[in-house]
DNA sequence: AAACTGACAGATATTGACATCTGTCATTCC
DNA sequence: GGAATGACAGATGTCAATATCTGTCAGTTT
């Protein structure tokens, strides 16, 4: 009946616009073969159920976000210390940019998120891979004191969580935020490097 | 009909343990009167409204939460980088513990902190002025290195907020939340010593 | 007369009949 | 004959009728 064969792609995107729109809870299946203007029953021949089908949409949005953070910190030239709190602030102003600009839809994939707690748990593996990279190469210069990388990205992570976890999301309105993540960005810096630097 | 005159106190009782048992959304004023054997009108004479007697709820137990506290960190003879980690850890112990032995009841009182935004940000400046005390101290003393006192209080409440903010309960059911806790305080503690220091 | 009651109006919550949704699959369509 | 359909069973959601709750107050009790 139509030309453009429907793959899973298309029926993510949809989704993710069925979602959009109707929010988490209201959002079905129906919904998105009608966007489409195909049968329910053609969505369940790409996907085996809508848990699977939502859990392909947060996918990708993590995959973006991904994305777009590893190309920010891509500068070359810097010491750790700077390349640190880069990374921390770029993570940071895109989320609060994002829960910004359209809170519904930020809330929207916060309960996707938590849904998919897999999704999200290789998420923050990936952040913590960042960190802990960054923290290994400024231990290896002798910009950082000596310690545990895991250990150290961890804590770095956690301390800073206010500031990217979603569970903050509302704390973000406030233009304090900016103001606190510096002072707190100063301090994990302060307590990371060695004590033969400035 | 009863001996005992109806108070205030009795009242707010009386209310805890009906949000005890039947959780903040079903907990009724005609509940606590039927609890106490008297009509809701009666209630209603000691308390202005539903809203009015659930304030005083929160607030005696944020009011016990800082007794609690206070008394804890209490102790005489600290260097003030002994006394900051025994004030966060006392702190974080306090509420993870309560959080674990009964999380419904914990989480009913975080839904009435979030009803009465006044009094839980009156019971994070008690915490702020707690923390900005030992801070202030610490700067006179040259254990710490100089800076602004709030701003310094603010950033370590901040770095410490995923493991005191109700929000991140869910997290302290691991076991791994005191190494982690323990790592952002070193760190924490590593940035404010002065540069003389050990 | 101070403390309490209970009937009341308006607001909110619960219920249960009805509608929609999810997931399957025998059948239809290119 | 592989892709799409639509009728279906069981699960979940919706909505309007019904019940309960909040807050008031004239009247009762001690």
């Amino acid at each position: 009946m139509r030309g453009e064969p429907l793959d899973a792609e298309t029926i993510v995107s949809a989704t993710e616009e069925v979602l959009r729109r109707h929010g988490p809870e209201k959002a079905t299946v129906v919904d998105v073969a009608r966007l489409l203007g195909v049968s329910h029953g053609s969505v369940y021949r790409h996907f085996p159920s809508k848990v699977a089908l939502r859990e392909a949409v947060i996918r990708r949005w993590l995959d973006r976000v991904r994305d777009e953070l590893t190309e920010a910190i891509a500068e070359p030239g810097l010491t750790q210390p700077e390349r640190l709190r880069r990374l921390l602030t770029t993570m940071f102003a895109a989320k609060w940019a994002k829960a910004r600009v359209d809170p519904e839809l930020f809330a929207t994939f916060r309960v996707l998120a938590i849904e998919h707690s897999a999704e999200s748990s290789a998420h923050v593996d990936f952040l913590l891979a960042q960190v802990r990279a960054v923290v290994a190469d400024g231990i290896a210069s002798g910009e950082f004191a000596a310690g545990e990388p895991d250990v150290i990205a961890r804590a770095v992570l956690g301390a800073t969580s206010r500031f990217h976890d979603p569970k903050h999301a509302e704390d973000w309105r406030s233009t304090e935020i900016e103001a606190d993540a510096e002072a707190v960005i100063e301090l994990l810096l302060r307590g990371l490097r060695s004590r033969s630097d400035t």
